[in-house]
DNA sequence: ATTAATGCAAAATCTTTGCACTTTC
DNA sequence: GAAAGTGCAAAGATTTTGCATTAAT
């Protein structure tokens, strides 16, 4: 027995980060956080709570997905101009692009190994290393 | 002696790849690749142009750098959502990313080593890796 | 002359914002 | 019933596109 509901798990969270939990935040945390972890851009998220009985606005989507993010429930993956992908995995990994299909996929921070960095200049700190292993479509190279 | 004047560069850049040099893509390349590498955003490069004795419209800044990506003179960095760079360096090599500022910084390949990548998922290969070391601004930590 | 490139403005995307209405505490 | 949150539509920002005009071969 897990003895901790989905439903409350996601509650939870919204409390602990100081959100008023209301239908439409709770809705959408419980279809970010109670399964696997995963990318979602705000389009998705949407069509999908339209899916399921959770009524909820765009731009409700996307206030949230910021709030979340500034909260440091989501984090922000920035693979293409002009689209914002949140990873509802927050700890520190990296990714795998599929250019073509959009699709993310993580890459656990152990499963690469970044060395050497150097000095980042004057007057800055590393706030983050994010590494990107863009892929692409692999049709046909044998002969 | 150089040789070669830096307006035969860029008219050659151009030819080779099959461009015709007309005025506003001569003076994009010459605005491009005469001096060091360098980074911008279209509206970065209209601005410049326009400093110049160079008229272009933004449409055709746009569509100059998407050409110059496709034919290999450029690439592209994304690091914010919302907004394309250009970097005049096609070598491979990673990016500091100063937040705010929004500023970009190569780091070439060799001082950063990347190991231990994993496996791509099946039917895939690896295209380009991206490294981005992103930085904040370091105010005050010193006691 | 033919063909490609440019400019403009309109459209397309993606995201944020203002404000009246609704919900939570 | 205050205060915060939501929805809608409008506004913003960035990038692309359609088409008449202009320039390059």
């Amino acid at each position: 027995m897990t003895g901790i509901r989905p439903y409350k798990r996601a509650l939870d969270r919204l409390q602990t980060a100081g959100f008023r939990p209301t239908r439409q935040r709770l809705g959408l945390a419980r279809l970010l956080f109670e399964g696997e972890h995963r990318h979602v851009t705000a389009e998705q998220l949407h069509t999908e709570a339209m899916g399921t009985d959770l009524r909820v606005s765009l731009a409700t989507v996307y206030n949230t997905l910021n709030q979340f993010t500034a909260a440091g429930l989501l984090r922000e993956v920035v693979v293409e101009s002009g689209k914002s992908y949140f990873d509802t995995n927050t700890a520190d990994h990296h990714h795998f692009f599929l250019e073509g299909t959009g699709r993310l996929e993580d890459i656990a921070a152990d499963d690469i190994v970044v060395q050497n960095l150097p000095q980042p200049p004057k007057g800055t700190r590393v706030a983050r290393v994010d590494v990107i292993v863009r892929l692409a479509e692999d049709d046909g190279e044998a002969a």
